[in-house]
DNA sequence: CCCTCATAAATGTCAGACAATTAATGCGAA
DNA sequence: TTCGCATTAATTGTCTGACATTTATGAGGG
């Protein structure tokens, strides 16, 4: 095997090769967000296989959406701007996907959550602003309600988290936080929250928004412990 | 927009739409890891479409690392097994395809990695073993090597820091920084270190190494505050 | 027993056709 | 002139049928 450059076997899998191709134009700048590829007739020439094999390439790119495409006389594939929001949605996916399918117990799950969030609590008591707390504050006024259904009370938990990462105001800290947070939440909704559960989860959120208003990331950090130590409790029960 | 379920407008693209239809039936686990899909005619008569449509579904979740191929009699379309690997492979890509085109500032992206890191200090204080602290103790030593070159002395700090989160002993945990840390690192390959800049690093891995395995999480914590200020101050020189 | 060959099943690839969509163009009427 | 509308061209979306390639299996002969 002297050959390990970047086709390990060029003996299958054209589209592959062509989606990789393309890809690496995309990555190394010579095709930048919202620049239109060639049409599928012009690649399937440029590249020498037929148009089918093309599309199935293209098809690839769409499925990571590093591509969009339209149709029409001014139709073709554009590279797409990668927003932090797609971005997002892909890694939730992934986590979502990884964890059933890896039967990850919820332990782990819960320690990994709280240890990356514990991670920006000092970011987020430096940088938030006053609507993060709002959206917070807005979120423990559900979680108060009795009738609110477990699931309904983790996806406002999920939301309370959501704001709390946002505050750090890094775009990149609170991509990736959130789409582990949420990408945990299928375990975090099999929870069966008892109302003493609940009541001590909304008074550390409460405890929570204070000490963010305060910018106490110390206490802030502590905080997020007693929380983890609760979750893990109910979780056990 | 009243409509937001699942089918935005299902006048267009049938092969995202049976792309999505099998990738639920793996989702919810009606097809679980190694299953075998049905052949491509088979799949094209079940749903009605031609055999060029369903390989482009295929292709599309083939991209996604759901499904492999293999050919031959005993061929087919199996559910991939997610692996960890996969799914810290696929992050990764996704985290240097957004740094890259949305052009993140190293500055955000260096609070981010050490925000994310700090949480996972005490945990990995609590569990590291014995082989992460050798790990750890051999990029140092490859750190020491003046002629080492940037981008290798950067890969080596990534490695460092893979032990690091490794030693949490949670997968969970680990396949997530991991993937923000290797993300991170094309950013992190363009600085230049200065011999007193690596010599500032090289103390500080050593210090945590001793903190980790004296398993003083906060101490940990201090010194990794230390090196993100080193960091950023080289970021920015 | 082992080697070889034929067979079947499946994916990979191709060529050509038609349908659907969309912007631009041209033209006629008010 | 300007508005409205049909025409046209370009492009993706889909279908059909064919052939190439790979791979397991089984039959037959040495």
């Amino acid at each position: 095997m002297s050959d390990n450059s970047v086709s390990p076997q060029k003996h299958t899998d054209l589209s592959a090769d062509i989606a990789e191709r393309i890809r690496q134009d995309i990555l190394n700048g010579s095709l930048v967000a919202d620049d239109r590829l060639p049409s599928e007739s012009e690649l399937s020439e440029a590249h020498g296989v037929s148009r089918a094999t093309v599309r199935e390439a293209l098809k690839r790119l769409a499925a990571q959406s590093l591509i969009r495409t339209k149709r029409g006389a001014t139709g073709g594939a554009f590279v797409n701007r990668q927003t932090f929001e797609d971005a997002y949605a892909q890694m939730a996916s992934t986590a979502k996907l990884l964890i059933t399918l890896n039967e990850v117990d919820i332990a782990t799950a819960c320690q990994a959550r709280f240890a990356l969030e514990r991670g920006c609590a000092r970011l987020a008591a430096k940088n938030r602003q006053e609507h993060h707390l709002d959206a917070m504050r807005h979120e423990i006024d559900r979680q108060k309600y009795p009738e609110l259904s477990d699931e309904d009370f983790c996806a406002s938990d999920v939301a309370f988290h959501r704001a709390l990462v946002d505050a750090t105001g890094n775009p990149v800290l609170s991509w990736q936080l959130a789409a582990a947070v949420e990408g945990i939440e299928p375990l975090m909704n099999m929870l069966t929250y008892r109302q003493r559960d609940r009541d001590a989860v909304i008074s550390l959120h409460e405890a929570m928004v204070d000490a963010l208003e305060a910018r106490v990331g110390s206490r802030l950090e502590i905080l997020m412990d007693y929380l983890r130590d609760q979750t893990l409790r109910t979780a056990l029960s």
